[in-house]
DNA sequence: ACCTGAACACCGTTCAAGT
DNA sequence: ACCTGAACACCGTTCAAGT
């Protein structure tokens, strides 16, 4: 989760266990309740007084958006070491989707945070509750890698530009967080809609 | 939004009246503030007490409800008054994608309530704020019929269903929603997706 | 320094009094 | 019948008192 911004003083040990405490309590009251998620409850589970939980987050956002900033850095990590070194990079983007609509599936709060904020903020970065800005950057940069590597290739349509990644990522969380069952199949015609085409159009 | 279903003993002329103010007044504050509308805040708007919001629409998601079944409802009558008599089934599907992106970039509010809750309420119908159970009904029994068209004329991929398509409508509402001003993009990749291909796969 | 939890503020909802 | 708005309940946030 972004382990304690470079520059900042080490904290307490005990304040740094309760902050982890917070964090692991947060962690599954968001998925459990999404957004909907109570900082009493937050609180309680972690077994400490709302008062340390708005010590080490300023606001219900803030621990929402630290949460996603968690899983956010688990799919970059992913990128870089598992899709960045796939000898095939056609097979690495449709696993790049499997990868999010897996990890949004197992986690609804993620799927709801991702969703509700899905673009604008996401997309920017540093929004209320998206991803920092840094991940984005690096998204943004790993995305430009994949892309890249599935054009030499020649797998991926000759228009397809790094920047119309995300919103397909976006659409997914929506699509996963609503409940639908057979997110694959949507995966399946994204990357049709993605794949280089053999001849001209038919009709 | 629906004409006060069948059965409805008429109401008093001034409550219609009211009823009508409080659907006016929270169309307004939706498409503003989407679901941080305040209830206080569309009475104020509507001219009315919050008792009389209340009277007429039991919650705030019921009142959000009517606005996403208003919409719902414009939907399905474009669809039937306007692309299942377009000569060109593969434009028709253009059309229906085209139209509802519009709509939800003219309408935060409605595109934030279709995201928010796209999938098992939207698609499954009578959800705390999705369309009602006939109106999905009735969409998925007009998606049929334009998919059979594209079917007949060929300009579709084989496998696809009528059920493929909700998913990729709810992918929009949240795109459009974060703000993608290049929602278009996403629609022509998709659209690719759909297509019959004339040939195997490259790779 | 950090923790606690009662108190406060805000907003969705109710209901007694009015027409 | 329907309307009004003060009062209530719930939950996010603050802060005085404690260690």
């Amino acid at each position: 989760m972004l382990p304690p911004a470079a520059g900042a003083k080490p904290l307490r040990a005990d304040a740094a266990r309760n902050r982890l405490k917070v964090l692991d309590a947060a962690r599954a009251a968001f998925a459990q309740d999404g957004r909907d998620a109570q900082m009493d409850d937050i609180a309680r589970r972690a077994g400490v007084g709302v008062g340390t939980v708005y010590r080490h987050f300023p606001t219900k956002e803030s621990l929402a958006q630290a949460m996603v900033q968690q899983r956010f850095a688990q799919i970059l990590a992913f990128i870089r070491e598992e899709l960045l070194v796939d000898p095939d990079p056609w097979n690495a983007l449709r696993r790049s989707f499997e990868f999010c609509g897996s990890m949004q599936e197992r986690d609804r709060g993620y799927a709801e945070l991702v969703s509700s904020i899905a673009g604008s903020a996401a997309l920017v970065g540093g929004g209320p509750i998206g991803p920092a800005a840094e991940q984005v950057e690096e998204m943004l940069a790993l995305t430009e890698q994949l892309i890249a590597r599935a054009h030499a290739a020649g797998v991926v349509r000759p228009d397809l530009a790094a920047s119309d990644m995300p919103p397909f990522y976006a659409a997914l969380a929506s699509i996963v967080q609503a409940g639908v069952v057979d997110w694959h199949r949507y995966v399946e015609i994204v990357l049709d809609g993605l794949r280089a085409r053999p001849a001209g159009r038919p009709g």
